[in-house]
RNA sequence: GCGGUUGUGGCGAAGUGGUCUAACGCACCGGAUUGUGGAUCCGGCAUUCGUGGGUUCGAAACCCAUCAACCGCCCCA
């Protein structure tokens, strides 16, 4: 009889993974409360037409990763794969943009869903950490939004990462870019592998980073971004680096970075990290224009970033930095009979009450078993009770560090332990 | 969607057609120490080798199918 297991892609989080996932959720809240991002918790799932206008038709996201279903009610809904579109739907649905406080920043947790072959790094169920700052045109908070990923990468220790920004230009910047670059590889696209070729019309940028064809000459000479973005756009990407210069950020200009969302305008990044098989982009991320216009809003712009906790944990293994923890515990009863039973019942209640983290054996132990139950916890102490104390109202307590072990009077056991565990 | 590798107890792993009623290590349980952990020694712990079918006198091993995991491609976080 074959088990159940976890769908494909998908992974338990278990007891002793906790640790530095809660980490890691608690890393996201500081950081952003410093940096006054306001938490927003929007729906697992949308309307599909949600993600189709709001990521883009041409997207492999929409194209081929969706978890779409019908519902009773015969609406197409979707999990969410992606948290921009959800939070700029949410922005205007409950007219944010009114809000006195401007920009709006908000950040987010929580599962997003991609159906796609996994492999390490990629999962159909993975946790984002994004944020979004909505409605103000200063290059300042496009710095000021990388500065917060890398802020958040830094506090957990890691240390090998690469800041990569280019910039897409304006619609009309891109638009002038991609007619030239359909001009530049159209001559030759026979010479290119399927996928290019497929890549002409869809999305010529990506011709760039292609890994099949990249030795061939019309690559490297291809036209540049760069050498297309009109005098306000230039300008913003450059205010955009003087901000990032300004804050002491190292970073290095990929005219090649191409994002795989419709949406992005002007600046996108990417933070890589250390070599974890094939994938190292930890962070993704970029300035979109039209988007909450294209919801129902005014006409303004956005900036944020999504990033995956479970890439965090790769990046931080590759580094060599320990993400698991053990769990501890103060006080072990270790009961000898009956009788003690029911005594060490009561006071494993009472140190709880206390604060004390307590536990007991429950699979009716010898005490020697007891001990090493007691040992693999991790506790501190071991409150020993047989006929003999019971008969002298103690516990007999032992300090699994130092060995010691003394009797206490059964009603000073809390403040003992405490004025112990306080040391 | 395509390609590669793998699938043996709780975990790691040997075995690649004939005493395999499956080695070894870790973990776990018990004992040496009849009330004391982290050390040592002794003992216990898979009628079964992902699942289904086939070949054979005989399969965990060979063949086919299927499922899954891992890795890679595309693409992404």
């Amino acid at each position: 009889m074959a088990i159940i297991t976890v769908p494909r892609g998908t992974v338990d989080l278990l007891p002793s993974d906790m640790s530095i996932w809660k980490r890691m959720e608690k890393t996201a809240e500081e950081v952003c409360r410093l940096y006054n991002y306001g938490e927003i918790r929007t729906p697992m799932f949308e309307a599909t037409d949600l993600f189709q206008r709001g990521v883009g038709e041409t997207t492999d996201i929409v194209q081929k990763e969706m978890y779409t279903f019908t519902d009773r009610g015969n609406r197409s809904l979707t999990l969410r794969p992606e948290g921009t579109a959800p939070v700029v739907r949410s922005y205007v649905e409950n007219k944010m943009y009114g809000d006195p406080n401007q920009p709006v920043k908000l950040y987010y947790c929580g599962p997003m869903f991609r159906y796609e072959r996994p492999q390490a790094g990629r999962q159909r169920q993975f946790t984002q950490f994004g944020v979004e700052a909505i409605g103000s045109d200063d290059p300042h908070i496009d710095a000021e939004v990388i500065s917060l990923a890398l802020e958040f990468y830094k506090r957990l220790g890691l240390k090998q990462l690469k800041l990569v920004i280019n910039s897409l230009g304006d619609l009309d910047s891109r638009k002038k870019h991609r007619e030239a670059l359909i001009r530049h590889f159209s001559p030759a696209i026979g010479e290119f592998c399927e996928d290019c070729q497929n890549r002409l019309e869809r999305n010529p940028l990506r011709i760039l980073d292609c890994k099949v064809d990249r030795e061939h000459p019309l690559i490297q000479s291809a036209p540049s971004i760069l050498d297309y973005l009109n005098e306000s756009s230039k300008a913003f990407f450059h205010a955009v680096k003087e901000a990032l210069d300004d804050m002491g950020i190292t970073y290095e200009v990929d005219p090649t970075l191409v994002r795989g969302l419709d949406y992005y305008h002007h600046t996108t990044f990417e933070i890589m990290g250390a070599d974890f098989g094939a994938i190292t982009t930890l962070c993704g991320g970029g300035r979109y224009n039209g988007l909450v216009e294209e919801f129902g809003g005014p006409r303004v712009s956005g900036i944020g970033f999504g990033l995956s906790f479970e890439r965090v944990i790769l990046a931080m293994k590759a580094e060599g930095l320990e993400v698991s923890g053990s769990r501890t515990l103060d006080c072990f009863f270790a009961p000898i009979g009956e009788k003690a039973r029911a005594v060490a019942t009561k006071l494993l209640y009472a140190c709880r009450k206390a604060g004390i983290s307590a536990d007991m054996d429950y699979m009716d132990r010898k005490v020697k078993a007891q001990f090493k139950q007691a040992d693999r916890l991790g506790a501190r102490f071991v409150a020993v009770l047989g006929d003999d104390e019971i008969a002298r109202h103690v516990l007999s307590i032992k300090d699994m560090e130092t060995g010691e072990q003394v009797d206490v009077e059964e009603d000073q056991i809390i403040d003992y332990l405490k004025t112990k565990l306080e040391d």
